[in-house]
DNA sequence: TGAACTATTCTTGTATACACAACATAGGTT
DNA sequence: AACCTATGTTGTGTATACAAGAATAGTTCA
């Protein structure tokens, strides 16, 4: 019965889901201002939810408010990724770690799970379900680290990452590459091998970032005109 | 001229400092409901800010909105506490190894004169003045990473176990033991041994989440009846 | 006497209205 | 002609009003 009824969940949490996808990807590429009473009426509602919304995305990063100047999609420039980045890498490596040293019977078998998963989509040759089942064996690494805060905060940045992570897997071989790292990622999980599960790990997620960057500045390269060397960084 | 006028900062900002501070400080302990019509006549102000306030503070995980059922200051579990110190310590260890490979002259020179006020502190006897001056000196440390936005998540993250930390400080020898550490810890990254300066800096923040369950564990056995071991756990 | 149901009240969630600051544009002055 | 200023417009920030769900207390029936 409580399945049937929907979550009794507020307005403005469901319009910070939608306006976040739409950010992430990339509906309001970066640099977009979000105009309170043009989203109002997109979604047909007044601005007290939206203004809530935005409040609460701008407290996670993904919008930035200015005082009487309203919110925009914030520039993420390269170096600024370059530093979530690596986080991102720091953050995958402990959950590693412990995943190692604290995972459960249950766990291994969901985490092999997932990781068969991502290997039949690899051999399907499907980027798009390999990126989303990707998250699904991440996730089940984060959940072993048996430290829910740390679990939390991955994932919200795995998330804000997203957009960015997305590109990659279009690479030539990265899925390849991406699937062989897993096994080895898992194999060093399920060995009880805490460090080398962490760096592993780290070393995964610091190539995406850093092959991330070299497309934009190849991209940057390629559109920007010289003398534009100099512009303010923007992705 | 500008520095006159006060930074144009939103209302429901301001409203959101004062009540983390309330919380931080004890004065909202946690498991209190923190009703909005209260806090708008308590603060002067209408509900709208308080919400917006509410919400923002929620969203970094210091207050509990429950849908209809409104805001509470979460009861911390020690468990969470100890996933929340597990991950504090990593970030400073990510920090310290940065800091001992990128740390430029100008910040060697602040993260020693932060060191020695510290000491002058120590020698003065006085928790208080330590325990701030502690801050500058981690937060010189963060900065120091050339990460900003690691030192960002360092930063949110150390305020929001300042209230669990704090209590710290009056434990007997921990200003001694705390500033012995933090030579050893300078030492490490004026001289470049990243490794040393990260784990040093791990262990220096791991303790004191020990410490602070092994207190909490304490007073508990202290002051609850023995039937009273399964209660819901609560600071 | 106790339990369940209903009605009342209180609090949250959303909409609307108003105030004020920031930006743009046009006009005047040097 | 260029720059400064004044005014109008747009959009954010706060207050107030209203609607809906949750908690509570009171009443009724078993």
């Amino acid at each position: 019965m409580q399945a049937l009824t929907p979550p009794p969940v507020r307005l403005s949490e469901q319009l910070g889901e939608s306006i976040e996808e739409r950010i992430v990807t990339g509906v309001y590429p970066p640099g977009t201002r979000l105009d309170e009473q043009e989203l109002a009426e997109s979604f047909g509602v007044s601005r007290t939810p939206i203004r809530e919304a935005l409040i609460q995305l701008a407290s996670i990063g993904l919008v930035e408010i200015r005082p009487r100047r309203g919110a925009t999609v914030p520039e993420m420039a390269p170096d600024r990724l370059c530093e979530m980045f690596e986080v991102m890498a720091e953050l995958e490596a402990m959950c590693g770690r412990l995943a190692a040293r604290r995972i459960l019977p249950a766990e291994q078998a969901r985490l092999l799970e997932a990781h068969q998963a991502c290997e039949a989509a690899r051999q399907a040759g499907d980027p798009d379900l390999y990126y989303q089942l990707n998250e699904v064996f991440h996730r089940a690494i984060y959940d072993a680290s048996h430290n829910g805060f740390l679990a939390e905060q991955a994932t919200a940045l795995h998330r804000r990452l997203r957009p960015f992570r997305r590109l990659q897997l279009r690479v030539r071989n990265r899925m390849n590459t991406s699937f062989s790292e897993h096994a080895a990622i898992v194999e060093a999980i399920i060995g009880g091998d805490s460090e080398k599960a962490g760096s592993m790990l780290r070393t995964h997620v610091i190539v995406q970032g850093e092959r991330f960057t070299d497309l934009v500045a190849t991209l940057r390269q390629m559109h920007n005109p010289p003398e534009a060397e100099l512009a303010p960084a923007a992705v």
